[in-house]
DNA sequence: TCTTATGCATAAGAAAATTATGTATATATT
DNA sequence: AATATATACATAATTTTCTTATGCATAAGA
């Protein structure tokens, strides 16, 4: 992974924008997801995905539902009101960083 | 500052690119133009950007030479040849990393 | 049977920032 | 003249956010 350095602090918002357009998902088909969408060069680690999960929840981001497929756990997390609010905050915040990444590394990119 | 959390991780590489396009820079220099091409979203702080220059330093990426002008201490840095080479690295790393992001947040906006 | 995949969790450690200081000179403001 | 702001560097303490390592448990594939 040779941008796993580089997406530090990012990871919240990936995780709410994912909800937002899944409606519920689980953690580890949240991994998958962006395994496939980036095509395998973002990789989500268990070790910071849980934790951050845990986070959001206890922000009052997120809500649970425990589900049992397969006699496997599942813990389904779907966006709260409050996180709805916030996921478009963070979601602007996100692509005015990007749009300034570019304007720093490829000024001649595109003027989105 | 917004983005504070977003950039970690990518302000290296900020670094080496700015000397690459502007030849040779001084610390403060580099957060003062940071700023103004990026409108005042991100913010280079000091106990960020010094620790940073020594390490690119002691890695070989960046050479120093002391000046001063008008009575104040400036400590220009450039690349090195590794740093050179290191520099195209790291920048398409950032750019395909930036494409990630954008796949991830905004699919139907530009296919770079 | 053994490995891989699925699915969660957490602790220890590392990396990379922020925040808070500190030093020193020059310029602008009151 | 005094004070604040800008310039220019530096570092220590702390915090945030990851990686790595470990653990448990079930299902499926080789």
């Amino acid at each position: 992974m040779a941008n796993s350095k580089l997406y530090k602090g990012s990871l919240n918002t990936i995780i709410l924008k994912l909800l937002e357009e899944q409606g519920k998902m689980y953690g580890y088909e949240m991994a998958q997801k962006v395994k496939e969408l980036t095509k395998g060069e973002l990789n989500i680690t268990e070790g910071a995905l849980y934790p951050a999960l845990h986070k959001l929840e206890a922000e009052g981001l997120l809500d649970v539902e425990v589900a049992k497929v397969d006699n496997r756990l599942r813990k389904y997390y779907k966006l709260t009101e409050q996180g709805e609010k916030e996921t478009i905050n963070r979601l602007a915040e996100l692509e005015e960083f990007i749009r300034s990444m570019q304007r720093l590394v490829n000024p001649d990119w595109s003027i989105n």
